[in-house]
RNA sequence: GCUGAAGUGGUGGAAUUGGUAGACACGUUGGACUUAAAAUCCAAUGUCCAUUAGGACGUACGGGUUCAAGUCCCGUCUUCAGUACCA
């Protein structure tokens, strides 16, 4: 009876398919527990090792969770919208659904065999119109509401509407557009209605407005701030340009503050806190208005330090700051403009990236001090950033660094506001244990005092006031793009309508070429049926526009974090239910919101940030309960590949006369050296280049004599030669054997060529052929018809016998062959072992390279394991009684295993399953009692194997998987073991005795033994005696149950 | 620059409150079984010295606290991640 996990495992897969054996249901007496995996896009390459890791952490802590008494909701689907989908309809024209499909298959057969616990009924897809449908309508939703900031929550705009037409908008206080004229009932009432949509449209939570962007007009798109490189695009070098583009942006602003609190309230780690609390940036300070002298103008700045107000010497605007064409003189226009123009070259990211270099012009304008009068010259400088604030600062050189080196640069006065504080070097950038000076009803204050008074004073000018500052931007939410969702949004005289909700979806029309049009409008703009028919409420063939009653529809659609926003909710509803509603109130009222999410920290800005935001909304709408979508975060960790590499043998040669008659020289057949011989030569090259020689002989040697270059040139009788020892020497001859040997070659072509030297040149091979010695299957690699003739008649030169590869971490990647593919290892092993061995790795939030090596080493334990239950003859457990030791080792399994889930301490689980089987199979244990609840504390981890042996031992016999009775209930409904900590007291305790802190050796000693008994009896021992030599030791230090120290 | 995390054998990694550093596994070496190989089993395996007994050193580096430090404190270095003229 051998362990034939392929067998096994395909067979219980099948089982707990049928029987649905881990549906969720939306009523239980249980506790509910809600485990989600962060989306999956599923990608055309499939899934490599990497991928499950965080799905085997997640299926572990759910099986764990049933075991534990709760009802766990643990569903599984697909972010199905998404660029590479659309990059590769572009390039092949095949319908991106259809490639979405097959991908999905793939993703769904490869996730299949590792044996999740996935509740498959309640799938879902984001590209499906039934789910997109929901995207829509909360879109929709943000369309119709509003941040009333004094209630602190969104409400509808038909509040919002309602106050306008009573109030006006003076006594409205929201989240909206900055520079929002005042208006009465009276004139609210009495504009059109495009007028009133045109205000509203600047309290909405979802808006349009101009945005500026980097357009590519050669690929018809925008492009992400990455996606561009030295001003042109990473993807075919296009330019780029700085546009401005009318999108849907979202009013995440809002939310800011509450985004921040939040935080508070979840169970994520610190890092990903961190992260979010610096992308929101709170900044507490004062917003300050300077009059500008001689213009009907103002500026308005933000300052985190109002405190230091006298010690502005001047202000700087952004150059893309509105006001510098009208303030700037006519004397300092030309200077203004070149630098204008000069910068709008650069990118943001250039601007930010480069900090050394100090430029800006003076405008020849100056804003009047708000309290000394006094004028301050106004200079435009591209350290200030027009996305940040409001594009201006109040300049105070004595304390903020970058002011006083823009001060010092341009010979701009610096006076100190500081008591006692050096500013002769760098400004003094402490708000701490300072006080103010020079600063007239502000001296002799601390920081806090005289931000209060300045705020104070401020606001009796009435030239300013305290705010708090966000680095959060609202978030542009259009793409122009044709696989995402379309938004359900038509344009009467360009402004833009919802669709009544009982219309949706508005599903993505079919177009014949997935790129831009030659206009530059997106994809959608290709769509022929197109238009909204507002009497039929149809989508209707774009022909029938009349701008009456048909109207053009949107043409961008949704980003892809619209659909993952709120996914985690349509989880909640089954299937069956989910027509009417997102998910029905019940449902979200009994799951609440996901207990513990898993997934990589990269989406810390994007996706967790965004559905924070959206389920904010939901609730202050009053369409969910929660004010949080994900309670405990884990964060798992990249898994890397481990390249091989081998050594080519590349020649560096030139030719011996001038013809051009002859070709390059080439190897007659391709030379390999092996790891060991490459890290050798290298060494020695770098050796002798450290070495004591002369400049001239060390240019000789890397340069070469017209002859040889590099290690060919160490022969006898040369200085390099005299440097080497004997090992070195060793290395030399081979090296020189080599370099003979290619030599006779190339001269054998008759090529002309002179060889000078050999370079070894590292080349990926794939890790498929190396083995966990790091050596390589040669045979493999020369077969290998996907590297072409490559290696076919290639010689690898071996040592001892053996042709070892380099090894390097890197990211996985096809283009480095690295990718290992969990289908071969579940195969070979099973899905049993890659799950152990994935946990086993280490711990999951760490970064870890894949390497094979290690698999046998969980594979042998799963052998062992079943030698424990399985004989030669047949199944071995029987109603032994346990003994002490097989409950103390049971039980010492328990409480670890219990703890390391708990703490999400997957890796060391593991090494504790080994311990225990190791242990059990040396105690020769049989006993039904003990291994029966151990298969329930490792069927989380290896579900197949621990699930079979489970219904053998339910049998009594060893079953045939599919033989089993309707109504058997496997291990996934048995409750986990109780801790018994009874079995793990122990009588006595070997105590280290250690002199002085070092343990000399261990001494068994009963448990109950007092200190001082413990003492007399270490004392009296004869290797303590031995160890003193004689001597009488200043302290004996026992701590019973622990350790004796003795010191002296 | 700032913020956060980390640095332990040949390798992945253990060490829960300061209390036997290196669990568990890989690899390596030796042995058993076998015609042979695979599989399996047994033993050794931090480094150095020593025939053994044993000893010295050892958790990035330098200090410190303590009877006792991988763990706590101070300083330095390195790596990774996030972030950045953020006013």
């Amino acid at each position: 009876m051998t362990y034939d996990f392929n067998s096994i495992e395909k067979k219980w897969q099948d089982h707990w398919a049928k029987n649905e054996t881990f549906k969720a249901s939306n009523t239980s007496d249980k506790p509910k527990y809600y485990v989600l995996d962060m989306f999956p896009y599923p990608s055309g390459a499939g899934l490599h090792v990497g991928h499950p890791l965080g799905y085997i952490a997640s299926d572990i802590y759910a099986r764990y969770k049933r075991h534990k008494g709760f009802n766990v909701l643990h569903p599984q689907g697909y972010d199905s919208f998404g660029l590479p989908a659309e990059q590769y309809a572009i390039q092949t024209g095949q319908h991106p659904a259809v490639t979405t499909e097959a991908n999905i298959k793939t993703y769904r057969r490869q996730l299949d065999q590792i044996g999740f616990s996935f509740d498959w009924s309640r799938e879902v897809r984001t590209s499906n119109p039934e789910y997109y449908k929901w995207t829509q309508w909360i879109f929709i939703q943000l369309f119709e509401s509003w941040y009333n900031n004094d209630s602190n929550k969104a409400e509808d705009i038909a509040t919002l509407i309602e106050k306008f037409a009573t109030e006006g908008n003076a006594t409205v206080n929201a989240a909206c557009d900055e520079n929002i004229e005042s208006f009465t009932s009276e004139d609210w009432n009495s504009y059109s209605s495009e007028q009133q949509q045109d205000i509203l449209l600047k309290y909405r939570l979802t808006y349009l407005a101009e945005t500026e962007v980097n357009w590519c007009p050669a690929l018809g798109t925008v492009l992400a701030n990455d996606e561009i490189v030295n001003g042109v695009s990473e993807r075919g070098g296009h330019a780029v340009v700085r546009k401005k583009m009318t999108q849907w942006s979202m009013r995440i602003s809002a939310y800011a503050e509450r985004l921040l609190q939040g935080l508070d309230t979840i169970d994520w780690t610190d890092a990903l806190k961190d992260i979010q609390k610096n992308w929101i940036g709170k900044s507490v300070g004062a917003s300050v208005t300077f009059n500008v002298n001689g213009h009907d103008e103002v500026i308005d700045v933000f300052t985190t330090r109002p405190d230091t107000i006298f010690g502005v010497s001047f202000m700087t605007l952004a150059p893309e700051h509105e006001l510098v064409s009208r303030i700037t003189t006519a004397e300092q226009k030309e200077a203004v403009e070149a630098y204008i123009e000069k910068t709008a070259k650069r990118s943001e990211r250039d601007r930010m990236a480069d900090v050394k270099t100090i430029s800006g012009v003076f405008t020849g304008a100056y804003a009047e001090h708000p309290f000394s009068k006094e004028p301050i010259p106004i200079w435009i400088g591209d350290y200030v950033l027009a996305s940040y604030g409001t594009g201006a600062v109040m300049a105070v050189p004595c304390g903020d660094q970058r002011d006083y080196d823009f001060a010092k640069h341009f010979d701009i006065a610096i006076p100190n506001i500081f008591e006692g504080a050096d500013i002769s070097e760098e400004a003094f950038a402490s708000k701490d244990n300072v006080k103010i000076a020079n600063s007239d009803f502000l001296n002799g204050m601390n920081y806090k005092k005289a931000s209060k008074l300045a705020i104070y004073q401020l606001e009796q000018l009435g030239q300013g006031e305290g705010k708090t500052n966000y680095r959060l931007r609202d978030a542009v939410f259009s793409r122009q793009r044709y696989w995402g969702e379309p938004f359900p949004v038509y344009y009467v005289n360009g402004m833009p309508q919802m669709i009544d909700k009982a219309h949706l979806p508005i599903v993505l029309p079919e177009v014949e070429k997935y790129l831009p049009t030659e206009e530059g409008e997106p994809p959608l703009g290709r769509a022929d049926v197109w238009a909204w028919d507002t009497t039929q409420s149809l989508v209707v063939s774009n022909e029938l526009i009349d701008h009456k009653t048909v109207f053009p529809l949107e043409l961008n659609t949704m980003p892809g974090w619209a659909g993952s926003s709120w996914y985690f909710f349509r989880y909640m509803e089954d299937a069956a239910n989910r027509d009417g509603v997102f998910a029905s109130e019940d449902a979200l009222k009994y799951w609440e919101n996901v207990d513990l999410y898993i997934g990589g920290s990269e989406h810390a800005t994007g996706h967790l940030l965004y559905s924070r935001f959206w389920v904010k909304l939901l609730k202050d709408r009053g369409f969910v309960n929660v004010e949080e979508p994900f309670k405990k975060l884990i964060n798992q960790g990249m898994i890397l590949g481990t390249s091989a590499f081998v050594y080519r043998v590349d020649l560096l040669s030139h030719l011996s006369t001038t013809s051009k008659d002859f070709k390059d020289p080439s190897l007659s057949k391709a030379l390999y050296i092996s790891y060991d011989s490459f890290k050798k030569y290298e060494d020695l090259y770098k050796f002798i280049l450290s070495s004591k020689i002369s400049a001239e002989d060390k240019n000789t040697f890397a340069n070469g004599n017209g002859f040889t270059k590099g290690l060919a040139s160490i022969i006898e009788d040369t200085v390099f030669f005299d440097l080497l020892n004997d090992d070195q020497k060793e290395t030399i001859s081979t090296f020189q054997e080599l370099y003979k040997a290619v030599q006779k070659d190339i001269y054998s072509q008759n090529t002309g060529a002179i060889i000078e030297g050999l370079n070894f040149s590292a080349i990926h091979v794939k890790v498929q052929y190396v083995n966990a010695s790091d050596e390589l299957d040669i045979e493999g690699l020369k077969t290998d018809g996907e590297f072409g003739e490559d290696f076919k008649d290639a010689e690898f030169i071996s040592e001892d016998g053996v042709y070892k590869v380099g090894r390097d971490v890197e990211k996985m990647s096809k283009s480095k062959y690295n990718v290992v593919n969990p289908d071969s290892i579940c195969a070979d092993y099973g899905a049993d072992s890659l799950r152990l061995y994935e946990m086993f790795l280490g711990p999951l939030e760490q970064y870890k390279p894949w390497n094979t090596a290690g698999i046998t080493g969980v594979h042998n334990f799963l052998k062992k394991l079943w030698k424990l239950y399985v004989g030669d003859d047949g199944l071995k457990v029987n109603n032994a009684q346990p003994t002490a030791d097989n409950l103390k080792t049971l039980h010492k399994t328990i409480k670890k295993v219990e703890e390391d889930i708990e703490n999400f301490s997957f890796n060391t689980s593991v090494s504790t399953f080994m311990i225990a089987v190791n242990e059990l199979t040396a105690q020769k244990c049989t006993s039904k009692d003990i291994l029966e609840p151990l298969l329930i504390l490792i069927s989380p981890y290896a579900p197949h194997i621990a699930e079979h042996l489970y219904a053998c031992i339910h049998f009594n016999k060893i079953i045939e998987v599919e033989n089993l009775p309707k109504d058997f209930e496997g291990i996934s409904t048995l409750d986990f073991p109780e801790f018994d900590a009874s079995h793990l007291v122990e009588s006595s305790k070997k105590y280290p005795i250690s002199f002085n802190g070092k343990m000399r050796f261990t001494l068994e000693l009963p448990m109950d033994m007092s200190k001082d008994d413990i003492e007399k009896t270490v004392m009296a021992h004869e290797k303590t005696i031995a160890q003193l030599e004689g001597r009488t030791p200043k302290k004996v230090i026992v701590v019973p149950g622990k350790i004796v120290n003795i010191v002296g």
